[in-house]
DNA sequence: TTGAAAGCGATACCAC
DNA sequence: GTGGTATCGCTTTCAA
């Protein structure tokens, strides 16, 4: 049966274990003939390489660890790990995944147990607000450490981002450009663990504040609380409100596509009665026809990979850092304020 | 720095390498005191048990593969991963994913090549069509197979699915019951590839077959091509149809979504004009409030995932092949024939 | 082009 | 409770 190991494989084909090795990792420096051999010796004893051996003989592990803000299944996280997923695994790399690293008690359990010492390549950090002392503590694992949407790029070997707060700076005055006069800004709390949270809310008020001398506008940030429902909170502080706005700018498509989808049970519809914007373009945005402000973490996922594969190889990167930019899908959820009805 | 062996951890900490495999593998073997003793050393030299040296010790890889149709990015795939992950995670495993193993080519790749053989300690199956030979190919891996969503539970060691043929019957008897009489199921073509979409539109097909002798229905699959567009061909196809359906019942919610949201715009209103039910339950479902089929595959990522531990760890399966059943989610995308407009 | 042998780091059996 | 040591399977240098 099918346990055969290398020297099996090497007495069945009449060659050295050596030969073997060579036959699927150098086969250049065998010939064809006995490579043909051993091969097919291999594969009759359902032999293959065990990379477990060749990991410690190398002193590689052959994982990198992504590390992430809750689970995996947001929109952003999924598509940031299949972009990594996408470079790494053809490059013969598993993903050790550890999510909701978010949590005090989570974060203070992994940064001191650090159980990925020794044990993975290069560690992704996605999208999530890590303090000084905890980059430090990753840092003692000395592999490279690679940020995707990270707030800084302090102690990171390499980081691509997305500019949010830029991004959003951009679609406030896009609604602003539009003659909008009564924003609002609907944003639930980030509790300093998604910083892109923040970054977007400070482009929407910057903004504002820009524009508060040219334009004659009246904008508001509502909080409300995170959490599964934040859509339907926003929906109530909305509908709540003395006077319906006349430009709803959203922190991301999962707070834009509910509100669309719900206004409108409410009589508010939009564009008739009034704009909006979100964040990500992101499923069944474009099938409502969201404006929205498009960014790429499948992208951004693969690029964050090839950097973590030129610094594994112990070569140096030309551009560590980058920064990108969201793009503005205009759709039809927007006019300007004076088409409105 | 920063590289101590487990020998450096031995010699500062005054024992020997035994000792300090023991401290971190077997902590109840190992004082107390000595145990502190190491374990600040172990911290101090950022020392850790090497997982590849472990691996190679014991055999075991402490890696499954997961094999599945298309992207990891697709709801089904995404829920299952996480769920398989959650208890994978723990456990001290980490997922190799293997995506795409949908086109003939790269199926031939993947199950001559047999990239995983020696390498994983067990192989989830997710939701793909996978021929005998193609099962007989992944027994010679010699682990655990664990079938999810597999059309056959055939040479699996363990299998969990959900009953796609009768969650869907159930869909078109309750819009039978309901006395629609006229039902389309727009169907994008499954190539052989998803096996769910297969046994969805042979519900379907029994449901309307065994009501033709009870009822007066008109009931017709009205096929369109596979591809990224499904929901406009189906879209397309419905509005070109002599007479629009007063019901529709969908394959899945991402096809249900984009036509609800889309046939308003030509004049066509769920509940008003016609009755739709979908079959997932997936993201914003519940946000326009679609009737549908509830599945949970974050669940079955789950269960599959006890069941492969169990296997691993060499004990036998009370229960290896479950079969799960959808639950209708009755929301409002379906009233009664006799009360529409 | 091929073979012999040392060694990667942890584990577990066997002594003590 | 702790230490010595053979061993897991492969890679790679050195020799032939």
């Amino acid at each position: 049966m099918g346990k055969a190991d290398i020297y099996q494989v090497a007495k069945e084909a009449g060659v050295s274990i050596s030969t073997v090795s060579r036959a699927f990792t150098r086969p250049e420096l065998v010939s064809a003939k006995t490579r043909r051999k051993v091969l097919d010796v291999a594969d009759k004893l359902d032999f293959n390489i065990f990379r477990s051996a060749t990991a410690l003989k190398s002193g590689q592990t052959y994982r990198v660890a992504m590390l992430m803000n809750e689970e995996i299944t947001s929109w952003f996280n999924t598509q940031t790990f299949a972009g990594i997923e996408s470079v790494m695994h053809p490059a013969g790399y598993d993903i050790s995944l550890f999510q909701h690293i978010d949590t005090a008690a989570n974060r203070h359990e992994f940064f001191t147990d650090l159980p990925i010492r020794r044990n993975v390549d290069a560690v992704f950090v996605a999208s999530f607000a890590i303090d000084p002392h905890e980059v430090e503590q990753l840092q003692r694992i000395h592999v490279p450490i690679i940020g995707i949407n990270t707030p800084s790029s302090e102690g990171f070997d390499a980081t691509i981002s997305i500019d949010d707060e830029k991004g959003m700076y951009t679609a406030a005055q896009h609604l602003i450009n539009l003659g909008h006069k009564h924003i609002v800004y609907p944003c639930s709390e980030a509790a300093g663990l998604d910083s892109s949270i923040d970054a977007r809310a400070q482009g929407f008020i910057n903004a504002c504040k820009d524009a508060e001398g040219k334009h004659d506008i009246n904008w508001e940030v509502l909080s409300v609380p995170r959490g599964t429902a934040f859509a339907d909170s926003a929906l109530s502080a909305l509908l709540a409100m003395d006077e319906f706005p006349d430009a709803i700018c959203c922190q991301m498509d999962m707070m834009a596509i509910p509100l669309v989808l719900k206004l409108e049970r409410y009589g508010h519809r939009t564009p008739r009665d009034y704009s909006i914007v979100g964040f990500d373009d992101s499923p069944y945005a474009d099938t409502i026809n969201l404006t929205t402000m498009r960014q790429d973490p499948y992208a951004m996922g693969r690029a964050a990979a090839n950097k973590a594969l030129t610094l594994i190889s112990g070569k140096t990167l030309y551009d560590p850092h980058e920064v990108l930019e969201a793009q503005l899908v205009p759709r039809s959820t927007d006019i300007p304020f004076g088409e409105m009805a």
